[in-house]
DNA sequence: CTCGTTTAACTTGCATTCATTTTAAACCCT
DNA sequence: AGGGTTTAAAATGAATGCAAGTTAAACGAG
């Protein structure tokens, strides 16, 4: 019989700190002092600390000349991050390809069903939770674990991302035809189709991400003249 | 002007234990004790506790219900790390592609005279410097940050592992002409075109690492039986 | 009111100390 | 000698204490 240790306080810490960073309960940019922090949770410094150590090598939160701030990621980062989705979610669709069983394939093709219907009554979150799931599915079927780590790291930043600067962008209903063809070509057992359809699929996704970036800074600056010329 | 902060003993101990891990003076699996980093390097525990959830996270040591030891990977790990490689690899040329300049493709096409000679006079540890040069320059021109951090924690821990189980697999010279096909790509400006031959050039690395791999373990194991029969 | 100085609070970094658990060695009894 | 118990050492986790630096507020002189 194997008893379990109890999960260690900077673990906890950490876990705690790390969703309150991704639900926006600390937001970007807020500065985190590891006494406050110690003092809300009633501990001491010290695990608060180890738990800052990890949040910082995983990208969360930085610590510039010893100030730590929640990670404020700029568009740069972000096609950066989109970028290297596009190299790692097209190699968990080429090995998806060897690995997916027939029922895993038609789980997702009824998940896709489901998502055109969400699409069709504007239930956005909807669509949002059926398309991370429609990518998280593929990178879990890849078989590989440490594909895995890294996309749940750049999803979080991505996520944050998403979420700070506005509460989602709307994407158009383009994306479907582009998951069905990523689907077919896991189906027809053709790999090197299956990640060439992926790249394409998150570029557009990074274009259009771009695009609605751009147009989001352009209507602040246009609000920002209008509040400077009636001061 | 800006006065620099002197760097703290927990970022100090961090990288002096990473360089440890990767130059082998820890070995794998060595088991870490923060009190006894603490005395060797007459700091105490707290940052060296530090240092460690800062290791943990890269992946370079492994915390099992608190018991702290270096990692040591699998060759299914190493596998998986050559899966991902491919996938950012192939990425970070698409995007070198775009940015290299004609100064710096010339440089690369110099290096490669270089290398071919250093395979001629079987000089291995040049050769290796020169292809970790090869890659590290394109990851490094792909102008992505985040793509040149993913890849040298991928990097040690590749590192990590050739260093670990046997010196050096001993590749032939094929890899100069798929070095060449690579640069040609670069040079006729064809992303995708050079994006292919870094997948195919990374896939056949880690087959014959593969190859090399479970050859060795055959020549251990036979090794073994020698010993069991004389014992 | 503004600029500069003083000073008090805060923050970070590190060391020390303590409690609990784990490990291993010593010991004893049969 | 073997097996089990006792006990001492070591290791982890966490709290507290302290020094040095930074920030910001209070204060006062011009």
């Amino acid at each position: 019989m194997q008893v379990k240790r109890e999960i260690p306080l900077y673990e906890q810490i950490y876990i705690k700190l790390r969703d309150s960073i991704l639900h926006e309960e600390i937001k970007p940019g807020e500065r985190l002092v590891d006494s406050r922090i110690a003092g809300q949770l009633k501990v001491s410094r010290g695990p608060v600390r180890e738990a800052f150590r990890k949040l910082e090598q995983e990208g969360l939160i930085t610590n510039s000349e010893g100030i730590i701030e929640v990670y404020v990621p700029s568009l740069q980062d972000v096609l950066e991050l989109y970028q290297v989705r596009v190299g790692l979610e097209a190699v968990s669709v080429y090995w998806a390809t060897h690995y997916m069983t027939k029922e895993q394939l038609d789980e997702l093709y009824k998940s896709l069903l489901e998502t055109e219907k969400a699409v069709k009554l504007k239930n956005l979150p909807e669509v949002i939770k059926l398309n991370t799931y429609f990518h998280e599915s593929i990178v879990s079927y890849s078989k590989n674990k440490r594909l895995q780590l890294l996309m749940s790291n750049i999803r979080s930043l991505v996520f944050l991302y998403r979420n700070t600067i506005f509460n989602q962008y709307n994407r158009d209903h383009y994306f479907l035809s582009e998951h069905r063809g990523i689907l077919d070509a896991i189906k027809e057992r053709e790999p090197s189709l299956a990640a060439k359809r992926m790249e394409l699929h998150i570029y557009n996704d990074m274009n259009h991400f771009k695009e609605y970036f751009l147009m989001h800074k352009e209507k602040e600056a246009e609000l920002q003249n209008i509040k400077k010329h009636t001061e």
